[in-house]
DNA sequence: CAAGATTGAGCAATCAATCTTA
DNA sequence: TAAGATTGATTGCTCAATCTTG
């Protein structure tokens, strides 16, 4: 990999392997974190935060693939585990017959009331805390400029 | 999760949403164009990468699952795929018999030889393309300093 | 025939238990 | 007894096929 194609200036390299170590880690310990706390997963947790922030606790299924940025499969297993823990449940929906609802049970609400504040603070500590608005700046203009090009590159079939 | 416990600035979840659905877009776009590729997905890459950054291509597989940040347990299954591939093979250490050392086959040399040009060439478009060296700067020591945080916290147990 | 959603098979990752040698 | 590594069971993800309704 090293001389015969173009690779990466030294600082790059730092960055690019810092990014991927990071990339790892980070879900990894916000993981174990709310494993501790409230027995959620990570991608439990996203599942319940897409509901949480809608005023009645219900989102159309596709809607929430697309929120999460998953495939409509691997939601529709996952929500099966999560109705089987009683963490959500299935809702038909009357205006499109192919449609369906999920919507937040009791104790879905429950778990993620005691999840969040942990979770929060963990987020907080290990990725915000003494970030200045300056780098935050260039950090949010990275991902939204990286997030673009990959989505410009799955168009063009 | 709204107003019970102190959430994050609006920029700072505009930061934390891209950087969220850039973690799970970046993985899956480099693996589908090292599959078209090559045949490899993108830990087959990581493994062949530290194997040829190795002068012999040989790695004790503790070190390699230090370098990958991988368990063991994991790093052990997929050498075993890798292996039925052919991709790499296992080796006796002489100076600790508990050990083992991996090595890349002359097939496994090929294949990483195939998906190199391709894989710098997306990482470039997609994440290097138009980063100023200030943008670089800031970007390394976010990731530095979230990953030193994320070990920290490891070991306090 | 498209779109919304589910199913089942196959593959990958995690966790605890095990085996061997230092 | 601990370190290096593997194994088996469980769980989760992906891919292709399917079912139902618009």
């Amino acid at each position: 990999v090293s001389n015969e194609s173009p690779w990466l200036s030294e600082q790059q390299q730092a960055f690019w392997r810092g990014w991927l170590a990071m990339s790892a880690a980070l879900p990894a310990a916000l993981n174990r974190q709310l494993q501790q706390d409230s027995g959620l997963s990570l991608p439990d947790f996203d599942v319940l935060v897409q509901l949480t922030d809608t005023p009645d606790e219900r989102v159309r299924i596709l809607a929430l693939s697309d929120a999460l940025g998953w495939e409509r499969s691997r939601l529709s297993h996952h929500l099966t585990r999560m109705e089987g823990r009683g963490l959500v449940a299935r809702e038909e929906c009357a205006d499109d017959g192919r449609g369906a609802f999920v919507v937040l049970t009791a104790s879905g609400r429950d778990a993620i009331a005691r999840a969040a504040p942990g979770h929060v603070r963990t987020v907080r500590e290990v990725v915000f805390d003494s970030l200045t608005d300056e780098e935050l700046d260039h950090l949010e203009r990275f991902t939204t400029r990286v997030n673009a090009r990959l989505a410009a590159r799955d168009l063009p079939a």
